[in-house]
DNA sequence: GCGGAGATGTTATAAAAATAACATGACGGC
DNA sequence: GCCGTCATGTTATTTTTATAACATCTCCGC
């Protein structure tokens, strides 16, 4: 029982980042799709030590452990998206939404473009 | 001339974060913003080693340097975004789109909405 | 021209992170 | 039942970070 400083270092938000991608995983799971190669035992140190700080905790599925997010997706991305709007976008929702429309990329179905207009209309009506 | 490693330690990342917001900073700026008290100096040798590893670059304003990144913000926000969209929204642009315009924050002036519309109908048309 | 305020440069030290060696325990065959 | 495989637990070591003391240099005003 240690508990508690919060801030992730650079190999620990990698393994988040990687729990919030996968939902769970396992510690083989995780250590595979790491950089570098770390040895299997580096990987569950590091993860006893996301648990010990709270941020990760894990479930017995048979014999091997489980590890996920204490913080649920949801809030995660939450925090992520918000801390990366002021960051690079001013605060503005609006800068990120014509960046992410204006993506060459361009991963927008033509059903996810009916439903973006939709939420416009909305957004509309209730500012009226 | 050390150079190199590329990863971000937390107070790296704090420093870069601050400089992306504020698009260039002198240490004095910096340390006020940083969480804990940390010393001058603290401040000023980790710009030091931001520099060496190619993070940032100064310049010379009379007598005081002028920290800035050297990413350039566009290009440091174009892969924060990809990597937040990947992690947290299935790499689904759609999905922080709709994310954002559902935020009850709201901060989404009515000129806002309609640059918005145009731009998906472009989509649209686009895609025909 | 001297002294101090406010910069920067250099070097040192404590704390944390990153990595891994070594040890132990639980199946699942043969 | 014994052995090897595959997990986990414990502990140690190296590297990097984080933080700061101490030294130096440059204007500016008196």
């Amino acid at each position: 029982m240690t508990a508690k400083p919060a801030t992730l270092s650079k190999r620990e938000r990698q393994i988040m980042d990687l729990l919030y991608r996968l939902g769970r995983a396992t510690a083989a799971e995780i250590r595979e799709s790491l950089s570098g190669q770390p040895s299997d035992s580096t990987v569950r140190t590091q993860l006893r030590v996301l648990e010990d700080k709270g941020h990760v905790r894990h479930e017995e599925l048979g014999l091997r452990f489980v590890y996920l997010p204490t913080v649920p997706r949801h809030s995660a991305r939450k925090s992520a998206l918000n801390h990366l709007v002021d960051t690079f976008f001013d605060g503005s929702h609006a800068k990120v939404v014509t960046t992410l429309l204006g993506s060459d990329a361009g991963r927008l179905s033509d059903a996810d473009l009916d439903r973006i207009a939709d939420l416009i209309a909305a957004a509309r009506k209730g500012s009226r």
